[in-house]
DNA sequence: TTATGTAGAACAACCGGTTGCACATTGGGG
DNA sequence: CCCCAATGTGCAACCGGTTGTTCTACATAA
């Protein structure tokens, strides 16, 4: 049988109240009369009910990590990362993260955590624009926070600077040498594609130079194109092609190698790594490194410091890192 | 202010007690009484608190799944997908799913969530031989099940069939008229890996054949010797390299690419998906399908009818299906 | 000596449900 | 007409913690 404060409370003479407070640490309690109890515990392995806790405290040391239910996004190891961050994170505030499924076409698990009350807070781990998920986030009362810009005021997010990333990776291209560049990209209703977008023409502009509008492809997760997109990319002079993230340039260099067409020789290649997926890769693939794990622990702190009374907002890391490797040579 | 039996009691001018009755359906209530107060939680949007049906009722309504820590292993797609599976069939039972990381460097949070009583059963979604997460599942009482067989007497596992499929698959290439195989597979000490490299032996003597054990390429998920691996199966005469799951074939396909080396022309290519990543790949992966969804369904179909007193042991799912695609042309 | 202060511990209410048991009402059978 | 069973509802305990308030004992100040 479980043991309870009851329980401990009859075995040692003393009150429930006393060994809550001796746990707890909180309260008037002798030094002494701590220490006994908490020896006791540790010998016996006691540990609080989470859920009687709960109960009492009005907490369940609990969130919620929304993530996206289209299983071809769910499956982009990108999540994985990002939910590494925010567990490890969670783990040292003693909470747990409850895994909610939700996208444009059911936010069903979301509704069914919020409103059985199972979890505190809610981090919102991709978003697309007027998000069925955001708009029932921000009618309930719940704190959240949404991981990438959402491009929607009042609306709290954390965020790499991809903007400020995507830039600095086509200056950096530029001042290589490479000047003509196509873009793949995901989904335009995604916040990140926005803001890598928007980085991307600014590269440009800050070296004098224009993006070629005609060589921006974007949602190309699911799509069949990809193999006409690169053929007409590299027919009209493209040097490299720049993917928006791993799983696309995982899909490019596979279409190109399979139609012959070496990287780098035929053609540069670089990509934005949220994950490992390339980090074997041949060719080594040029890249900007976000670390999406840091990211997520971000999140996790924010909300509990809010929940702790605080009131931060949004936050932007501004840290990232280009590793130029054999795909751009 | 939150809504409460109590005060939804009030309201109706009923007690507690039948207010709880009406919404569970459990014990004697008038059908008049029940849609009175049916009609009312709707109206007003009641939902009960979870965390106080938990206390009482001793259940938390959540299950654990555990995950690999480890970031290389765990950003696997395959992983994204039972998750998927698992969620979804929660939802039905009006469970959450809580994720645990953890693997043979850490329990923490397993041992955080199972001793502070947050889950009611766990599954353990990779298993290996020894693991520290069965150990401590095994001492402790909580039901849990294991996906992939263990090969650990009295420990419930839930598994596609492995090593049938893996036979079959060797069959089929065989009946093809490839005869010469290469294996690359993962870490030896997974179940997975264990019973696909058990079918792979299989089928070669279900066909009067032996495989060729130095053709037999383990651990290579991290390895660094992909490239030295395919280049020495194919200078041994291999016609064919079967990859034990879809990032292992991912990095041969690109390993093979960049060497040059054309696939079907030069050497044929097969794998078996668990997940969508290889889904649009040039050339087309012939390959063995699971329904890793509907896997991590059934693990929790099993701990649900467990809980609710039955005893389910094991259970193998048997269906797979075989694609024949243009990489064994 | 009495009033005041303080530390340590206990009491009891509370969080919001579930559930065994008691009570009241009603209807049918003998 | 009475008794018993079935039905509908309410009371109160309980799940296992947290916390505001009270109580006791002892030390110090007036």
């Amino acid at each position: 049988m479980s043991h309870t404060l009851d329980s401990i409370a009859k075995e040692l003479g003393l009150s429930k109240t006393t060994v809550s407070r001796a746990i707890s640490g909180k309260g008037r309690i002798s030094e002494e009369t701590r220490k006994k109890v908490n020896e006791y515990i540790k010998e016996i392995n006691y540990r609080p009910s989470a859920v009687a806790r709960s109960l009492a405290s009005n907490r369940t040391y609990n969130v919620g990590l929304v993530v996206p239910a289209d299983s071809a996004l769910g499956e982009m190891p990108y999540f994985q990362t990002l939910m590494t961050g925010v567990c490890d994170r969670a783990m040292e505030f003693e909470y747990d993260v409850l895994i909610i499924l939700a996208d444009n076409d059911g936010i069903a698990a979301l509704r069914h955590a919020v409103s059985n009350r199972k979890i505190d807070a809610v981090i919102v781990s991709r978003c697309e624009r007027d998000s069925k998920v955001i708009n029932f986030l921000k009618e309930s009362d719940i704190p959240y926070i949404v991981v990438g810009n959402p491009m929607d005021e009042g609306v709290p997010y954390v965020d790499h600077d991809n903007e400020g990333a995507a830039s600095r990776m086509i200056e950096t291209l530029i001042d290589a040498g490479i000047t003509r560049m196509a873009l793949i990209g995901g989904g335009e209703n995604i916040n990140v594609t926005h803001s890598r977008l928007e980085g991307f023409k600014k590269g440009f502009i800050n070296k004098g130079l224009k993006a070629d509008e005609s060589l921006i492809f974007l949602n190309m997760h699911k799509s069949a194109r990809m193999d006409s997109v690169l053929k007409e990319s590299i027919a009209e002079g493209a040097e490299c092609i720049v993917c928006m993230d791993d799983m696309l340039c995982n899909s490019v260099l596979n279409c190109l190698h399979n139609d012959g067409i070496s990287v780098p020789e035929d053609i540069k290649l670089c990509s934005f790594y949220d994950s490992n997926l390339l980090s074997t890769s041949k060719p080594s693939i040029t890249s900007l490194y976000f670390d999406a794990k840091k990211l997520g622990g971000q999140c996790l702190e924010i909300l509990m410091r809010n929940l702790d009374g605080e009131s931060i907002t949004s936050q932007t890391l501004t840290d990232f890192n280009i590793q130029m490797r054999d795909s751009t040579l």
